[in-house]
DNA sequence: ACCTGAACACCGTTCAAGT
DNA sequence: ACCTGAACACCGTTCAAGT
């Protein structure tokens, strides 16, 4: 790359990254240029769609999450690491408002510039649920699929101001349903209804 | 109200019903006037604001909501009245995309033309999960609020195209949880880990 | 190679002018 | 009383023209 291009580059990325935290994933594009000091057809040019640019926005931070994902499989409890990851998860998701809908809906679509990264985190989830299930520690009637889906709704929990507050009790809550043991049904009905 | 007025507002209600059932909460407003057949300031008078507009879409259905709620009240067994008002809950917000944000937000906003349906509905749910509880067959640390939370959490999955299809089934893994009863943790323990 | 910014087709919101 | 639509300040996206 031009050394004109590179600074552009940069430029663009630093200014980005102020922009979507402050207004989400869904900021202007348009803003992001001026406050560059580039014209539009330069940030296009570097990020052709808004995905390309949110992709590398969290790249690293989606490299260092599946890093983190391959040392838990090895290092911790099962049911243990799969709740700690989903919680890593959650909040490397919630760095900038909105991106959760982005990820899901990029996950519906194999062109997104997002897709790679959401596939490759549903599958460090899989395994990880995969692992407690074998151990018996986490329901067997949901799928990694199902799992990222409870975890992108307590994401949109957290970027919902009214009720931000609750996001990480909340998170406990539908844990304890992931990590349900089978018998319980049985168990709470004994008692009584 | 004149004649003339009258059949405007009936006329933007119903093209408004199909343009947000196409597009959503955020369906342009410019395009529900133009399809009308009536100037943008009409729509503007007759709905001040696009919350006004929602609000009225929905009117219908959060009222029935509501009575649904008072007779569960005393028709059904706690617990069960309260999974099936939740059901009918998100099936409702789930009318039109993008309506469980709008109502979210509006729940943190007494300005909202939404504020009122939305603390009425949360007020619903409330008592539900007070009466649950207090049989016990709802978990006792969360409330009404968090109960909100949730179902707009799982309406949230059903907008999503990629995870829709998984709505249903995720709604019975988080009502187990809200179900859970207390003794359920150490009898996992028990059961080894 | 890379950059610029006008052009196009859209928004939401307001308000002066009309009937 | 009520309606219209131009005006204003924004978008995203493309692409001819420039260096």
């Amino acid at each position: 790359m031009r050394a004109d291009a590179r600074k552009n580059y940069e430029q663009l990325l630093a200014v980005a990254r102020l922009a979507v935290t402050k207004d989400g994933a869904d900021a202007s594009l348009r803003d992001i240029a001026r406050k560059a000091g580039v014209g539009l057809g330069t940030l296009y040019r570097h990020f052709p769609t808004r995905e390309a640019l949110l992709e590398t926005l969290l790249r690293t931070a989606w490299d260092e999450l599946a890093a983190k994902a391959h040392e838990l499989e090895t290092a911790s409890a099962p049911d243990e690491a799969l709740v700690s990851w989903l919680r890593d998860f959650i909040a490397s998701v919630r760095t900038y408002r909105g991106v959760v809908a982005v990820m899901m809906s990029a996950l519906n679509d194999k062109e997104s510039a997002l897709y790679a990264s959401c596939a490759e985190m549903r599958a460090s989830g899989t395994r990880l649920l995969a692992r407690a299930q074998a151990e018996g520690t986490a329901r067997t009637d949901i799928d990694g699929t199902d799992l990222i889906a409870l975890a992108g709704a307590l994401a949109w929990i957290g970027d919902q101001p009214a009720i931000e507050s609750r996001a990480e009790r909340l998170f406990d809550v539908v844990m304890s349903a992931v990590r349900e043991c089978p018998a319980t049904d049985e168990h709470c009905k004994q008692r009584g209804k």
